[in-house]
DNA sequence: CTAGGAACTAGAGTCGCCTCTAGGTCAAGA
DNA sequence: TCTTGACCTAGAGGCGACTCTAGTTCCTAG
């Protein structure tokens, strides 16, 4: 089954622009191939593709780091220890970012409860109570 | 107790140049007054006002809405509930953030289980076994 | 007195990641 | 035939959040 950029797009939640961006900076596994006038022709294993790419940047890895990794698979076996690295390195700073957060979290939610008190208590006192 | 730039800059971890860009995008609760010299005086307050900014900054909230809430703490009593919205409002945005990026994570330890075993089999293999 | 270092201002520059523009091709339907 | 709409390229533009520069002022130590 192939796809045009559009569909691409629609299923993948990415604009048109942005594929050809990504393509651009090499960041997809095979290369894209052309239909008639030069059209991109996609198939499904792109689209997956780019889901996990997808995946990669919502978790902050650099578009150059994903191109390094996209490079790798492209050039087949016998490197999977260096993707497993790029891997593993990614998957602690996306550790880190979550306990960072997490932190962020607390503070706000222990802010919250105190305005929510005062909010609630002032609204009670304001029946009378 | 008073601090200058750099000893506020040493205890957030800002730059000093962040910390000018802060107060002129009005990030500040209270307005930090001058030395001699027209240079600026910190105090202990604004470092904690700081290291909270900090925090939300650091979980995504953008300068403007940093702005916003800050803005309202200056006005003084009578706007909480609007800070306690606005924190609310950050607070959901915090957790749909860690809700993805815990997606990511699965999706990346899914595949750092895979490609260790394939890279175990492979070292299993080379030694006889 | 002079050199260093930290501070000051206004405004320009940078970086990452898209997003958009201009100017064009092509195929299908009214 | 004409228009619409999806696609094409190369390259410019935009945004958010800093970061840095240039040109000063001021204080302190040697």
């Amino acid at each position: 089954m192939s796809l045009s950029i559009g569909q691409v797009a629609e299923r993948t939640g990415l604009s048109v622009h942005a594929l050809r961006f990504y393509e651009k900076e090499g960041i997809l596994a095979n290369e894209v191939h052309r239909g008639p006038g030069g059209r991109r022709v996609y198939t499904q294993q792109d689209v997956d593709w780019l889901r996990m790419c997808i995946m990669l940047r919502m978790s902050g890895m650099p578009v150059p780091e994903i191109r390094r990794y996209t490079e790798l698979v492209r050039q087949g076996d016998g490197n999977e220890l260096q993707r497993l690295e790029i891997l593993k390195e990614h998957q602690e700073r996306v550790r880190q970012q979550m306990a960072q957060l997490q932190e962020c979290m607390d503070l706000i939610t222990y802010k919250v409860g105190i305005y929510e008190d005062y909010v609630n208590s002032i609204a009670t006192r304001a029946v009378g109570q």
